[in-house]
DNA sequence: ATGATTGCAAATGATTTGCATCATA
DNA sequence: TATGATGCAAATCATTTGCAATCAT
């Protein structure tokens, strides 16, 4: 359910922006690392916050820009959530779902196969993508 | 599909208003005639657009706060969708989902009944609310 | 008269943008 | 030194809020 990241290492994150044609500046790789490995669908917010202390410096504006032009190549998407004001970003950009524990707002990816999805639309409605999101409760027996 | 509401007249929603527990003022009754049988999924400045022309008076701010006040009490539901900054509103407030024309922007209800989702998550997830929205394309055949 | 409602304008918060500065090839 | 990246500050956009004016009971 919770698929950890396989964190990336240095080179391997250097390699997927030079493939998406994106100059793997020092910034960009810091917030790659954060938003690919580390973070869990951090706001941009979040990601300045994170960097004040471990990067030093890193303008809020670079983390927008960064993150616009991850999202533009494919390697992030954009979540808007009914609990946030603020956009979150998720490093899973394969068809997934969503679960929001709506005491803690933790954000579960849900895999595509763990959903069975069935919709009698017509054959007038072409679906291209569909977003779920399944807002409840975590329950943890044992705590 | 396209579930066309009745439309509800003034002493109705005039009812609605009071059993709700709102004032009924002109603004609120002009307000809820779009809102709840009109219009289509609008926004705050849809509604501002349609009063500027049919009702000569009402602040954008009257449309924002109105709007939370029948969020509040339940009779609309607010919408984030991702191809619009602006908050929509659905006077549909059961349970259903929706479909997002990419091309239109058209939002179209989808009855609850008509999609089956089937969700194994197991059981310390306690699911309260499930929302889906559908992106794609309606193409009709005859036009 | 009193309490609620309205409407303006100012405030807010997230995000974007213009532009000067800076780093690097 | 030229190209592109960064960072600050100002701009923008949707929404909220403070408060004075207004309305209805």
């Amino acid at each position: 359910m919770d698929s950890r990241r396989e964190c990336l290492t240095h080179p391997e994150i250097e390699a997927l922006l030079r493939k998406a044609g994106i100059n793997p500046t020092a910034q960009r790789l810091a917030i790659c690392r954060h938003v690919l490995c580390e973070a869990d669908h951090p706001t941009a917010e979040d990601i300045k916050h994170w960097a004040d202390q471990n990067f030093a410096k890193l303008s809020l504006a670079t983390v927008y820009n960064t993150l616009r032009i991850l999202v533009d190549a494919g390697l992030l998407k954009e979540l808007k959530l009914p609990h946030s004001e603020s956009l979150h970003y998720d490093p899973l950009v394969r068809d997934h779902f969503h679960f929001l524990d709506v005491d803690t707002g933790q954000i579960v990816d849900l895999p595509f196969e763990r959903v069975k999805i069935d919709a009698e639309l017509g054959p007038e409605f072409q679906i291209e993508e569909m977003t779920l999101l399944i807002r409840g409760k975590r329950r943890f027996p044992q705590e």
